[in-house]
RNA sequence: GGCCCCGUUGUGUAGCGGCCUAGCACGCCGCCCUCUCAAGGCGGUAGCGGGGGUUCGAAUCCCCUCGGGGCUACCA
């Protein structure tokens, strides 16, 4: 493994819910900056004001911090490379342009944006091979270029792309690759901001970054990074480009066509944030273990290799991510679950204001629940009727239609034997309920307890009966056996 | 349209010329266990996109083809 410290960054937009690409990427980064000692940025890309919501990098900061990746560096945190957010360093990018400038590697443009959707459409309309910017305003001052159709008042820089521009390089995962010819790409817009073109080199170098891992997308403008290292006569970061999320139908992930590319959807829908992060690297990565896709974090990092590293966009399908959680689950130390379980209610609106009592109950009972849960929004739907008052218990109806002609005499013989049972506690009732039912009535275990399951719980399917019934007490069982034999 | 990336069971992968009658995980199906449901145990299902080469031998190398994806913005 790489001895040398590397550093790395992660830099979302903030343009809304943060992606999960956003925790992909920064996985992978981070993991990456583990394995060598090295550091992980978090920076902040918000050079595109017209999709800036603000309150997205609070949520970028929250989501990556629930799943534990956690930076070294970062707009929250500060660090020695700060401001850590691209609208804070517009100052800092203006230098280079005035120097690209004056060196011949870029020029203004002056066309307006109907313009270039005019050209455009006429390329599109042509089929033309040549697409691009037509270089209508290189060389020209600006009073000769306002006097040709087309103009705005306001300039933008673009890259005067040579036709020598090196179309290949080193991917750490992919090896020689080959990128398109790029265009003469816009790297100062009319507004002042840069175009993420500019700012991710000018950024990476200034904050030292070393490895640069992004998105397979990013493939196609690399040979325009590597121009602007070259002619501000920087050295060039190495490049990782991950494969890409993609949704059912195999295009690239996004929160229109799959909820899931909302990074907050997860913690909503009940998955453990270390089930997710192990997900998240298997789509990326085979499995550290033989035998089992389970790995926590810091086998990952022992494990660490470019050349493992996947190359094919894996299609962003949860049904392993279900049976990570439910092995997470069950992984957890009970008082654990239980405390997740009850955050997860409360701020989803599964427990309003409970009670000592309550959350004393619901701390009993999730042992008998956690190896049958797949998310925590299970949790309390299952242990329902554990807090219904007993003349309130809804019995599934199916269930009752079903409950066979034994049924009255299996509910009245459980009751005799559990109104006279001694110490009350699960194996005491299991051992009388046998007596009473299994072998008193001759009935099979599954026939026997069945009714009195039903009684008990409202339903056929259900937690372990007897630790059921010794949580809810004899009192409620009774009364709940009462009930059920009235309906009958 | 152009350029680029990718192509092993349903999904994620192992495989780097013989160990592959293709392994593993999840899913699915069945059986066992069992107070229901789970969990656990056991077994099963299904794949190298296609065609040409190279080679004694190809999932692995080469070419073509087909398919999917990305980029082609004053978005990232």
């Amino acid at each position: 493994m790489t001895q040398t410290p590397a550093r790395l960054r992660v830099a979302p937009s903030p343009t809304g819910d943060p992606h999960v690409g956003t925790a992909y990427m920064s996985l992978f980064n981070l993991a990456y900056a583990r394995a060598t000692g090295g550091q992980f940025v978090l920076r902040i890309e918000d050079t595109d004001r017209a999709r800036y919501v603000a309150s997205s990098e609070q949520q970028i900061f929250d989501t990556l911090h629930w799943l534990g990746l956690d930076w070294d560096e970062g707009p929250d945190l500060g660090g020695p490379y700060a401001p850590y957010r691209q609208s804070e360093r517009l100052d800092t990018y203006r230098p280079f342009v005035d120097q690209l400038i004056a060196d011949g590697h870029a020029y203004y443009c002056w066309c307006s944006t109907d313009r270039l959707a005019e050209l455009r459409a006429q390329q599109q309309a042509a089929k033309s091979s040549v697409t691009g910017y037509d270089r209508l305003c290189y060389g020209k001052t600006r009073e000769e270029r306002a006097a040709l159709p087309g103009f705005s008042e306001t300039p933008v820089v673009r890259m005067l792309i040579p036709s020598d521009v090196e179309l290949t390089f080193t991917d750490l995962i992919r090896g020689e690759v080959n990128a398109p010819v790029p265009d003469d790409q816009v790297i100062l817009k009319a507004d002042g901001f840069p175009t993420y073109h500019l700012a991710v080199v000018v950024d990476d170098h200034l904050m030292g970054i070393t490895h640069v891992v992004r998105g397979e997308e990013w493939i196609s403008s690399t040979p325009k990074h590597l121009l602007l290292y070259k002619w501000l006569g920087l050295t060039p970061p190495a490049f990782a480009h991950m494969p890409l999320l993609r949704n059912t139908d195999k295009s690239k992930i996004s929160k229109r066509k799959n909820p899931a590319a909302r990074l907050t959807w997860f913690a909503e829908q009940g998955y453990l944030p270390e089930a997710l992060r192990n997900f998240l690297q298997l789509l990326a990565y085979p499995p550290v273990h033989e035998g089992t896709d389970v790995a926590s974090f810091g086998e990952f990092v022992a494990a660490f290799d470019w050349a493992k590293v996947n190359t094919t966009g894996p299609i962003f399908d949860l049904t392993k991510l279900g049976a990570l959680n439910a092995d997470y689950i069950r992984a957890l130390d009970a008082d654990e679950l239980a405390d997740r379980i009850i955050s997860y209610a409360l701020a989803n609106g599964q427990l309003t204001d409970p009670s000592d009592a309550q959350l004393d109950l619901l701390r009993s009972a999730v042992p008998l629940i956690q190896e049958r849960l797949v998310l925590l929004s299970e949790a309390v739907p299952k242990l329902a009727y554990l807090f219904a008052a007993d003349d309130e218990l809804a019995i599934d109806a199916d269930a009752l239609a079903k409950a066979g002609p034994d049924a009255s005499a299996v509910v009245a013989a459980a009751r005799q034997a559990l109104a006279g049972l001694g110490e009350w506690n699960h194996e005491g009732i299991q051992a009388a309920l046998r007596e009473a039912l299994v072998d008193g009535l001759g009935l099979k275990p599954k026939f026997a307890f069945g009714p009195v399951r039903l009684g008990i719980t409202g339903s056929n399917v259900s937690p372990p009966l007897f630790e059921s019934m010794e949580l809810l007490g004899r009192d409620s069982c009774l009364a709940r056996l009462d009930r059920l034999a009235g309906r009958l």
